[in-house]
DNA sequence: CTACTGACTTGCCATAACCTTA
DNA sequence: TAAGGTTATGGCAAGTCAGTAG
């Protein structure tokens, strides 16, 4: 028996390490075997059929499939491919098939195609089969037993095989993502629990019982030699205690922020050049959201953050369209995803960033006598448990609770406007829809219709006054007032599909999901829905609804980030 | 200090599933 | 009832950050 007087962050090492108790589970589950092309399917080299053995066959189609994107256009995709791709093959093959040009892989295209729209064109009953199939799957491997407690596992099935691409300009696209073996595999879970046992044949790398983690088998995956997990699903209670926990230390910096604040400013003066850099660098972290930027290798895209940025990724403008001391951000983001703003800036972080660039060339670094784990240090020292992503997801919620202040409508569109206003901030971009630019015609077509239906119930309206002028009775009060009704019904319809318009428009490229699920406290947006009246389903749909139980569960409409 | 490893969160995208409309 | 559009889900890549060894 413990009384728990210290808080979260504070308590000892056991209790914060210890993740369970108890942990059984089936193990991962293995992506069905490769299925050779029936004979009439002929790789061709040189103009000639040529009969692959099943692994190198396998890694073709792979290429195969690919076909139709772009990326297997480009040089370095190629030659990365076809580099792993002869490292598999048998010495015949591999002495015969030299030059991927001379490969000819269109037939197994055609098959894939062919055999992805017959997928399509399955029947309802066929459809039904695999859908019960899968839920059979889900039932056997998608759960496991934690701390007696039956929870959702988030990624069960193994990677299959396959070609590597990476995002953005990868030097690693093309790799070979090899086949993940029961050998490569460790499984975690408790001792006296039910061991999950090893495709027939063969036996795990490992079975070990580390209760100081939270997941339930690991591998490495070969691209990056780095591990990867099977972890719980985010609905589980140790996800959700650690999201909630999350949020609870970002609550804190906003008690703390104004001394922080205090600090860093002082830190522009500093005579130590490294504390001005840290200064400015946690200065931008918080008014710009950047992320840390731990340093990359070369062997993967160059993308840069906070703590990374080079002087190419800025311009220093001492007046920009009438504003003074203006930096020009201009670099590549998590997911090779851009970071373009102009940013008026404090004159003394002006001047400490021309002193930061002074003598040195594009390429070198722009805060050289940093590192995120310095910065962290010190936010560390500054409050516990603080480090840069905090304040992302402080000034996410943050935005988002002055935001839904502010606009009192209790409308899902003022909700989305908000949520929108925080992925602006956050840099969350995605690809515009496919469908996009006709969606957006239909809508304008929906509005012109509207517009011209209103100014149908506008001479109609006007006729009734009309009649009602020259011949009053109850008859044509009645009717002139249904006109008026018309004419304002329509009205309203005609602003609320121009409202959607403009939401729509403003979404183009703008994805709100990122910081739903991971930068905003659930709880701002549960209060919001109680104060308004607003269903909860109108904000966040079944996967939230469960990712985000604790918040619902907890909240009352008075909550305040 | 740096380099390296491991564990965990965050991020965008393709596609499946669902929903509406002609 | 199929076509077409929209939304939910899964997939897996790519970050962050702590710990450890040398």
């Amino acid at each position: 028996f413990r009384v728990q007087t210290l808080p979260l962050w504070e308590e000892g090492k056991s209790s914060d390490t210890q993740k369970w108790s108890s942990l059984e589970h089936k193990g991962p589950y293995f992506p069905p075997e490769y299925e050779p092309l029936p004979d009439n399917i002929c790789f061709n080299y040189d103009g000639q059929p040529v009969k692959l053995s099943p692994v190198t066959e396998e890694i073709a189609t792979f290429y195969a499939k690919m076909l139709d994107h772009e990326y297997t256009s480009k040089e370095v995709f190629q030659n990365n491919f076809f580099c792993d791709w002869r490292e598999e093959m048998t010495k015949e093959e591999r002495k015969l098939i030299k030059t991927l040009s001379k490969c000819d892989f269109s037939q197994i295209h055609k098959y894939f195609v062919e055999k992805s729209e017959e997928r399509k064109n399955m029947t309802k009953e066929e459809k039904q089969v695999l859908k019960e199939e899968a839920s059979r799957l889900m039932e056997e491997y998608g759960y496991c037993l934690l701390d007696g407690h039956r929870e959702k596992i988030g990624n069960f099935k193994l990677e299959p095989p396959g070609l590597f691409r990476g995002r953005g300009e990868h030097p690693k696209m093309g790799k070979l993502k090899k086949r993940i073996q029961p050998e490569d595999v460790t499984i975690n879970c408790s001792q006296d629990s039910k061991i999950p046992a090893p495709p027939a044949g063969h036996r795990w790398k490992r079975v070990q019982h580390d209760n100081t983690v939270t997941w339930l088998a690991s591998w490495l995956e070969n691209i990056h030699g780095r591990p990867k997990y099977i972890m719980l699903n985010p609905s589980s209670k140790l996800k959700g205690e650690k999201d909630w926990q999350k949020y609870e230390t970002a609550r804190r910096l906003k008690m703390k922020v104004d001394s922080i604040r205090k600090q860093y400013r002082r830190d522009w003066t500093s005579r130590e050049m490294k504390i001005r850099q840290r200064g400015v660098a946690i200065y931008f972290i918080d008014k710009l959201a950047l992320r840390a930027g731990n340093e990359k290798d070369d062997e993967s895209a160059d993308t840069v953050g906070c703590c990374s940025l080079r002087v190419e990724h800025i311009t220093l403008h001492r007046r920009l369209d009438a504003q003074e001391h203006v930096v020009e951000f201009d670099f590549l983001g998590k997911d090779s995803i851009r970071y373009y703003n102009k940013v008026p800036v404090e004159k003394q972080v002006f001047k400490n960033l021309k002193l930061f660039i002074k003598h040195k060339d594009p390429e070198d670094d722009l805060f050289d006598r940093i590192t995120t784990v310095k910065l962290n240090k010190t936010l560390n020292e500054s409050m516990p448990g603080l480090t840069a992503k905090v304040f992302r997801t402080f000034n996410a919620s943050t935005t988002l609770q002055d935001q839904l202040n502010k606009l009192t409508t209790g409308k899902i569109l003022s909700y989305n406007r908000a949520n929108r206003a925080v992925a602006i901030l956050c840099n969350h971009q995605r690809a515009a829809p496919k469908t996009f630019e006709r969606s957006m015609q239909l809508l304008q077509e929906k509005i012109q219709k509207k517009k011209e239906q209103i100014e149908e119930a506008k001479k109609e309206l006007k006729e009734a006054k009309k009649a009602h002028k020259d011949a009053p009775s109850d008859k044509s009060k009645k009717l002139l007032e249904k006109k008026e009704k018309a004419v304002q019904r329509l009205g309203e319809q005609l602003k609320k599909l121009q409202l959607q318009e403009t939401d729509r428009e403003e979404n183009k490229v703008i994805a709100l999901g990122t910081s739903k699920l991971n930068y905003l406290d659930p709880r701002i947006s549960v209060a919001w829905c109680k104060k308004h009246q607003v269903p909860i389903e109108k904000i966040y749909n079944k996967t939230q609804r469960d990712k985000f139980a604790w918040a619902i569960d907890m909240t009352d409409e008075n909550f305040q980030f």
